[in-house]
This record gives structure tokens, C-alpha cells and sequence, in this order.
DNA sequence: AGAAAATATATGACTTGTCACGTATTTATT
DNA sequence: AATAAATACGTGACAAGTCATATATTTTCT
């Protein structure tokens, strides 16, 4: 007795409760929040993108890398990279240089400006990780990602072979 | 002694491997591949964006909807159907009308032609739930809802909760 | 050596998502 | 009843992804 006929209150709600078991719809909900958790906390850290600190971090930890070794460990389009470096070198975090052996590679090099940036961010993005440590112990964390795998390979799966897979076994 | 004195081959090949336990990265990651996949998927099922598929699909499950209420069965912000939907009117889809009972509110209706697009995309759409569920069995997308659930609570906390978070237990 | 194929990067166009803010309408308070 | 607070929606601005295509440089093949 609502005395709303225009809309189905009760089926509504069962609508969203359904698609709380959507994986597809909770991914996209969760990674947005991801993000956005992740984007608050480099506003308090400096005030870096998420592009920027994954590509700071990176450098910090294995020195200087190609634009393409950036996409690769990021998992990343390497356009995203492309667009982002110019600015992070405006900024004096990074400074690149084209390679000696390969002059289609770009040598993208961490800067003490851009190490100043990396320790002003990974002590709050360490706390993150240490509080989802709290809550997650690594057993759960390895089932989960062991989880995500699967899902990867199969969300990786090209529409033609979801199309044309019949139901085998 | 791959004579490549710029960038240390093995580190970053590390690192790469370092990043797949990452969860944050992982979920960009996998949710922009599921997003493709549903985007080369919706293409095939008559060239439909994700958000009207959603849309179409909610209004076919529930009947009419207000604005809101699309935007939380999807969890997503409204304004990603305020923008929408227009659109789908023009196309025919859907219509729309202000609220008898609240003059805020408008009422969201799917047309028959929406009911035609419906009935082109769903099965496709369902192939693609199908093929997951011979991968995952239910009690595993259970368990990785639990998990998925879980980690939707630690990334939805706002940053302050994390930065002031001290160890607790 | 020369031609063809592969690779690295830049760039334009697009989708999905967020937030903040403005306006209209309803609901709650005094 | 008048005012204040809450809610629904529209819209501008931006971040983070994707793809396709163009160009420069290497590598491979004949």
C-alpha cells in the first residue's frame, strides 16, 4: 500500500538484490570505487593521478623502463602512458630520452623530484594496503586472486568463442 | 647478457609478476576486459551500449522505473542515465513521462521496440552467463560473491578511515 | 642491399565512470 | 502557511580505459 501504481516497489527490490550475484555488475561497481578510494588517497598524497603513482612506483622499483615495460606491468594500454609522461616530465617526475640500442624506445627515468613524489604517496598507499591486510588474511587474498584469474581468462575470451561455444562436456 | 644496459630485463619481469597479486590493479585490469567483452558482445546483439542494455534489461525484468531506481539496481550514478536516455527515446526505445505521484520523478517505460531490442540482445547476453556458469560452478560464484562483497566494503571506506585506521586487534 | 613485416610510440575519437553544482519539486519543521 | 531541508534530475568537467590509425625505426626475408 503505497499508493504508487506507476512503479513495482517490491520487484524493484528484488531487481537489485538479484544483481548483487551479477559479476559483471559488481565489478564495475567495485572498481569504480577502487578507483575512486585510490584517487582520494593520491589527492592526500601529493595530489598524483593513479597513472602517475603506478608509473612512479614502477620506476621506483625496477628503474628506468620503456614506455611499453610501463603498460606491460601496469596491464595497461601504453596510450594511457603516452599521454600521461609528457606531463609527469612538465613536472619534473620523470625524464626521458630515446634508447641508444632501439630508437623506437623511449627510456622513461624516475627523477629525484619524481623520488620525492614516490615517498610523499607510498606511505598512504602502503596504509591501504596494510588495513586490506587487516581484513583479508593472504590465504584469502591468494583464493581470491586465484579467483580473478579464472574470471580474467574467462572475460579475455573472444565473443565469437562465447557465440560459437556450445555446451561441450 | 642480453646487451641491453638500459633497462634491467629481469626486474621488470619481476615486477610484472610482483603486480598480477595486486588486487587493485588486477580489478582495472579484469573490469575493463569484461567491459570489451560485453561492449563486442552488445554488438553483435544490435549494436546497444552497456549502459542501455542495463537499462533495457531492468526495465524488461521490473516494469517502469523511475530514473533512481535504474540507477540503483545498476549502481551507478544517475547522471550516467540521465544522459543515456534521452538518447534511447530518440531511438525509439524507451519513453518517458513525468510522475503522477511526484512531479520530480520521471517515469521510465520500455517501448515495444525496446521489447525487440531486448529479445535481440538477451540471448546473447545469456550465452555469455551461461558460458560463465560452466566455468564457475554456483558454489564457487558464491564464494567469490562473498569475497567480491568484502572487498566492495574496504574499497568503499573512506580515505580518512584508512589513513587514521591505527592497528586495532 | 632492398622490400616486407614487425614493433614502439603518438594521437584522435569514443565509452564508462566519478563529482559538484544548479534547478525544480516534495517533505518536514516551526 | 511559510520556511527549511531533502530529493530527483540535468549538465559541465574530468579521469581512466579502449581502439584504430599514422609514423618512425628495427628486424626479417629474399
Amino acid at each position: 500500500m503505497t499508493g504508487d501504481e506507476e512503479r513495482d516497489v517490491e520487484r524493484i527490490q528484488a531487481r537489485a538484490e538479484r544483481a548483487d550475484t551479477n559479476l559483471f555488475g559488481r565489478m564495475a561497481a567495485i572498481y569504480a570505487a577502487s578507483r575512486k578510494q585510490a584517487q582520494d588517497l593520491l589527492q592526500v598524497g601529493g595530489g598524483i593521478s593513479i597513472v602517475e603513482w603506478r608509473t612512479i612506483w614502477d620506476l621506483h622499483e625496477v628503474g628506468p623502463m620503456t614506455i611499453s615495460d610501463l603498460a606491460l606491468t601496469q596491464r595497461t594500454d601504453h596510450s594511457q602512458l603516452s599521454r600521461a609522461l609528457p606531463q609527469m616530465r612538465q613536472k619534473g617526475l620523470v625524464s626521458m630520452r630515446q634508447a641508444a640500442q632501439d630508437g623506437r624506445q623511449t627510456i622513461v627515468t624516475l627523477t629525484d623530484k619524481g623520488r620525492d613524489a614516490y615517498h610523499l604517496a607510498a606511505p598512504i598507499m602502503g596504509r591501504r594496503r596494510a588495513v586490506l591486510a587487516d581484513v583479508f588474511t593472504a590465504a584469502e587474498i591468494a583464493e581470491l586472486v586465484g579467483y580473478l584469474d579464472r574470471f580474467e581468462t574467462f572475460v579475455r575470451l573472444p565473443a565469437e568463442d562465447i557465440l560459437s561455444k556450445e555446451k561441450i562436456e
